[in-house]
DNA sequence: TACCTGTGCTAAATCGATTTTGTGAAAATT
DNA sequence: AATTTTCACAAAATCGATTTAGCACAGGTA
């Protein structure tokens, strides 16, 4: 039982191998076969179930047809709604994809792309993470096809699609300062992330936009990994040291989650005891009682988008992008807990 | 920019390919190389950072290190914490993982099979849905490894690996049962799968056991794949047909999860209006008040065990496996709910 | 008649590794 | 001294495709 190879096909149609290449490629009208021979080797090679052999493929090609994809944690939620709408897209393109993950270990991001690079994909998605900075400027000097999903390096020079942050942050904050809350908390982390920056800036841009005071007490910056209990416990003595606030704005869903412990833990209902607010959805806001209200990422606006990029890119003739920049917007999802 | 071959390290080495070719796959010795002429080749090749091409490798090798697993939805929390431990133990014995996701769609699985065929993976890492049954004993026919997870074939004769379903229901029925509840109601979906007959086996079997009587009416089998919303009429249905239940046990988080909508829904407290249980553990689960207990999935185990079983079949000279079929003990987690 | 031009395909080179087979010189055997 | 072994590598075949170059033959041109 072994493999049929395109050898076999040829001795099968009485032809040369060669032939039965190109046909199979599309070729046929170019190197001129004639259309019976042509229809004769379909035929031929359709009912014999041959299918080419992908490696061999790939070492004559130089195409791998595999694209890599590099995100944080491959079991948060985020990743889950990416990699469903990745891998359409790819295999809609003739493409697959491998998927890593860099369980926000700082140096794996690195190994994780010369992994990558060994297994010869032909192009990146990436979620960046902070020590993934060189990597990923090496890829993009060697003009190997990138795209950055979710943030960015303003130094690398590669396109990139994420959410607009800061418009998503101010699109809440505007439903909690018309509820008429003053004294908004902002929970975040504390690591260098241009997203996450532009979150902070959403929620002081939108105080000062209503001339509400901003309040350095009331920006919470979390230690980020930490023990989870660690972080519960800060998150808690903030809370108890500012018992006069009327709601929270939590940077992430991480943080959201968190969050909803602490608050059950000192037995704080939502709405009424505090208004809770969270960036980026989870399948637990939707549930969990009474409902938390969201800006939803278009996480499969983002996917698509950044297949799009990519495959430009590894469209070798086609210009260089007029745009290579996407703030898409997020969505306000109103439920019970703001 | 090109990429280095092994050409080019022997040319530096002043040395032939193959030469090159057998120190660094460790053959030095078998082919008396001298230990010099190694240490040199070594040194060379080192410092001027070559990697073999992995097509090529391959296409000579026949060897892919690739394996292929294949989950029901790629966005599940079982497949999360599936494919964490899979891709690790997989990388850390030299192979790399594709995932796909049948995503509950019935004929993607064939499909799904023979396109990782193509892709010519070395290995399957299956958790089998009904309509697969055909193309895994195609699999299994041609001599390809194959682990299936989670599930199994009774026709299939080929390694698999899952939790005690039988045993994992009893260990949660004894609990319920020892709290003097004997109106317990059981909700299942009506797909013929084997590890849903086993758990309501379990059931069943607990019940007798303890000469409560088994009652028709006491279990729901919710027709898989209608609408979200259908589903939950049903199920508050279910539960208002029947308003003496004092416990439900819910076969899957997925029914446990409606479980939780259709509660609040009716303005069910648990763990007094009604005790709920859930087979298989799901991160709301922690957090929903008061926490549902559950019957935790040793997914860790089942991913190591799969990899070794399908490890053992790559391994052309090892035996004929002793066990191939493997139950691994659930573990009761007692939170509020029950 | 000799020469050029298409036609329609085949032969052979190529991708970059692994693996089998060869080979000249030194060492060992007869 | 002649022959066989052993040593230490080098040369070449191979995996299965793609792609370039080549090669008969028919017909047209000079």
């Amino acid at each position: 039982m072994k493999r049929l190879t395109l050898k076999d096909v040829a001795k099968m149609a009485g032809v040369a191998p060669s032939t039965v290449s190109f046909v199979l490629n599309g070729k046929g009208k170019q190197m001129r076969i004639r259309d019976e021979v042509a229809m004769h080797i379909m035929q031929v090679a359709e009912k014999s179930g041959y299918e080419p052999h992908r490696m061999a493929v790939n070492l004559r090609t130089g195409q791998s047809k595999t694209l890599g994809l590099i995100v944080e944690s491959i079991s948060g939620s985020f990743f889950a709604s990416l990699a469903k709408t990745i891998e359409t897209e790819a295999e809609r393109r003739g493409y697959n994809v491998v998927y890593c993950s860099t369980e926000n270990n700082a140096q794996k991001g690195g190994e994780l792309i010369r992994m990558l690079g060994r297994q010869m994909v032909d192009g990146y998605l990436i979620t960046p993470a902070p020590g993934m900075e060189k990597e990923i400027q090496h890829l993009v000097q060697q003009h190997k096809p990138v795209v950055l999903m979710d943030s960015f390096f303003p130094s690398i020079k590669t396109p990139y699609v994420l959410i607009n942050n800061f418009d998503g942050v101010q699109q809440g904050m505007k439903h909690l300062i018309g509820k008429g809350f003053t004294k908004i908390a902002f929970v975040m982390v504390d690591v260098k992330l241009i997203q996450i920056e532009e979150r902070l800036r959403g929620y002081v841009t939108a105080l000062k936009d209503h001339k509400i005071p901003v309040r350095k007490k009331y920006i919470l910056q979390l230690q980020y990994h930490r023990e989870r209990e660690e972080s519960l416990k800060q998150l808690q003595d903030f809370i108890e040291a500012n018992p006069e606030l009327e709601a929270i704005f939590f940077s992430t869903n991480y943080l959201g989650i968190l969050g909803l412990e602490v608050l059950a833990r000192m037995g704080l209902k939502m709405p009424d005891d505090i208004a809770v607010l969270c960036f980026d959805d989870h399948d637990i806001f939707r549930l969990y009682p009474p409902g938390i209200s969201v800006i939803e990422q278009p996480i499969e606006g983002i996917a698509k988008t950044a297949i799009d990029l990519l495959m430009h890119q590894l469209d070798k003739n086609s210009g260089p992008l007029k745009k290579n920049a996407i703030e898409l917007p997020g969505k306000f999802i109103l439920r019970g807990s703001a």
